[in-house]
DNA sequence: GTCCAGGTCTTCC
DNA sequence: GGAAGACATGGA
């Protein structure tokens, strides 16, 4: 098996879907993104009607990665299940072929366990640290994982088992704050089987929430993410600051709608695939900003 | 220096 | 059950 391969995909915009906020590893370099994928040092570069991909180390098999891109996704199909209201095709228009990813749910939710109150740039950070900051000097956490020669080392996300043996000084150190309790005690419940991430993927999406909210640290916004992300539940709309702003917005102006009324507005209105939609109203929202503080900065 | 960030938890009414 | 404040840290 080589180290090189190519998903063939149409409509797929590689660098929305990384960028957008729903993983934090990844990031862009000159040959390419790069990332690590199930302990999998990863590069992936946007053809024309392809994602080539490419990986230190020949893997038995791509299914993995193909899983992770979810590559085989009919995005017609849900592009077409979307409600015509113009906000949402203004967004699908303003970046069209932006995914979901399917990531790991442990990494996932221990990620966004450190998302709260943060902004992206700080998670992807504190991420960053959480992987490197004990990899190949103590072999404590993260794990190295094979990247190509002379390239800077990458490390696997920590285990929640490997989490679950460190203390709440040393995860403080990785600059998470007050959510290192959090990760901790949760990293603790899922390393002694107190939960089971692989058991609550498998119930009804809102039995797996209720589960998943009895973590410490995660409330609704966190566990819809991680259904979403994490489990693919496609029904789940996580709403935070940007969403809320986003609803009340373009869907209830001049009203101030409190957060269970946005939540079932979303589940009504949006349809099976709210999900994808969720996601496209936020890299909308968040490319708009993006765009008025470039304007903002031309002037001065 | 101030405000705010892909929130959650605790306290208080 | 809803409102208000605390919580670490760093970017804008």
């Amino acid at each position: 098996m080589s180290c090189r391969t190519e998903f063939a995909v149409r409509d797929y915009n590689l660098e929305a879907t990384l960028a957008s906020g729903q993983a934090f590893r990844w990031r862009q370099e000159p040959a390419g993104w790069e990332g690590v994928v199930n302990a999998r040092w990863v590069r992936l570069q946007a053809g024309t009607r392809a994602i080539v991909a490419e990986t230190a180390q020949p893997p038995e098999d791509w299914e993995w990665l193909a899983r992770y891109l979810q590559v085989a996704v009919d995005l017609q199909a849900v592009l077409a299940a979307f409600p015509s209201d113009p906000c949402l095709q203004a967004a699908v228009q303003s970046c069209r072929g932006l995914r979901l990813l399917k990531q790991d749910p442990w990494e996932c939710l221990a990620s966004f366990i450190l998302s709260s109150n943060k902004q992206i740039r700080q998670i992807e950070q504190v991420v960053a640290r959480l992987c490197e900051r004990w990899g190949e000097a103590c072999e404590r956490w993260g794990e190295a994982v094979a990247v190509p020669s002379g390239h800077l080392a990458r490390f696997a996300f920590p285990s929640a088992r490997r989490l679950a043996a460190g203390t709440e000084t040393e995860l403080r150190a990785c600059k998470m704050g007050f959510r290192a309790p959090y990760l901790l005690e949760t990293a603790r419940r899922i390393a002694s089987g107190v939960a089971d991430l692989e058991a609550i993927g498998q119930m009804p999406v809102n039995e797996a929430r209720r589960e998943l909210m009895k973590l410490p640290g995660v409330g609704r916004k966190i566990a819809d993410c991680v259904l979403l992300f994490g489990f693919g539940f496609g029904e789940a709309f996580p709403i935070d600051v940007w969403m809320a702003r986003a609803l009340r917005r373009f869907y209830f102006p001049g009203q101030e709608p409190g957060l269970k009324h946005l939540q079932e507005f979303a589940e009504a209105h949006f349809g099976p695939f709210a999900g994808y939609a969720q996601q496209y109203l936020f890299h909308f929202m968040r490319c708009r900003v993006a765009r008025a503080s470039k304007r903002t900065d031309g002037r001065r």
